[in-house]
DNA sequence: CAGCAAAGAGAGTGACTACTCACTTCATCA
DNA sequence: TGATGAAGTGAGTAGTCACTCTCTTTGCTG
């Protein structure tokens, strides 16, 4: 296997673990392991474990972008940023994806975690912009119930029948923005 | 000094460290040591670091349904509401609690964090709910730009001066919801 | 076949960290 | 006065973890 190969199984296993523990709470030895390679070998791949965060946290926001745009398809307006929202409620039935971006945000303290974080939501907003041509108000408010759903999908609120979790996790009214 | 007011000042400075380090990445001893005790006692103050990060969550969300009690005083239906959320956008100032918040979320897959959260958030939610009385779709409309403006503090986006930046961190529209 | 570069691992290392044990100081009160 | 109990600490301990040094294997090429 190259090490272009490897490095990508490597960021594919990353990605999963970062999610569940952050950067800290996250071991590089799990994530070798996991990703069948010695630990060594892991750091020649990528030099620290803060890169390999900081991949991760990038392609986390590409995927997601792409993700968008195939949903969107020839689409514009709000059919377009309504199809886009109905693929970003797929998604998040992996928890995988909107932990890791709390992560992300959630490690915003540190300088470089942030400048990758900013970059990677900056380039969301933008896509969502182009691919929709809404409104900035429609756009907040896009982003705004995207930012609930996630909060709500991690604290696994969908799995509660109490009332107010039910209300919380409600989709947002197309109609409103 | 007793030991629950030594307990009230370690708890103070927990929830500054853990809001820039998290469960994880925050240390006992740095905790202790800006307490101004020893690291052992602070394992007499607190069973574990776990229950002292579970104290700190429950105070984040305890102290701001305080806040929106004090911020709504005697007004209800949307003024209520709009009144909480002037606080609020006061509250994200100190970027302390809106990075407590984020930690916790991005803690959840830890059962027991998941649960304090869970049980935070949603007396936050009855309690804005019971202050403004507004229908749910409009309750949920506040929070989830709330959460925008979480990720929007925690990216520290109002310190930029790009267009797109400047556009997530306006203000929700009061009349939309 | 010789040589070379890339893939990959074994065995550390030094620093850190959650938590413990045994100890001291001191105010209170029978 | 002497005992009690609460506040508080010095000195560990066992374990973890990011990262390194050095070595082996393997596939390719001249």
């Amino acid at each position: 296997m190259t090490a272009d190969e490897r490095r990508a199984s490597v960021l594919a296993v990353a990605v999963q673990e970062f999610a569940r523990g952050g950067l800290a709470g996250t071991s590089t030895e799990v994530i070798a392991k996991r990703a069948g390679i010695s630990q060594p070998y892991l750091f020649r791949l990528y030099p620290t474990k803060k890169d390999l965060f900081l991949t991760a946290v990038r392609d986390t926001f590409a995927r997601t972008v792409r993700r968008f745009e195939q949903a969107a398809g020839e689409l514009s307006g709000q059919p377009a940023l309504t199809a886009i929202g109905l693929s970003y409620q797929e998604l998040l039935r992996d928890r995988t994806y909107l932990l890791m971006q709390l992560q992300a945000y959630a490690s915003c303290t540190d300088p470089d975690i942030r400048t990758a974080t900013r970059t990677g939501f900056r380039d969301l907003w933008r896509a969502v912009e182009r691919l929709s041509g809404v409104p900035s108000e429609a756009l907040r408010g896009f982003f705004a119930h995207g930012m609930l759903m996630n909060v709500a999908a991690a604290m696994d609120l969908p799995s509660l029948s109490e009332e107010w979790a039910r209300l919380v996790c409600l989709a947002a009214p197309s109609a409103e923005d």
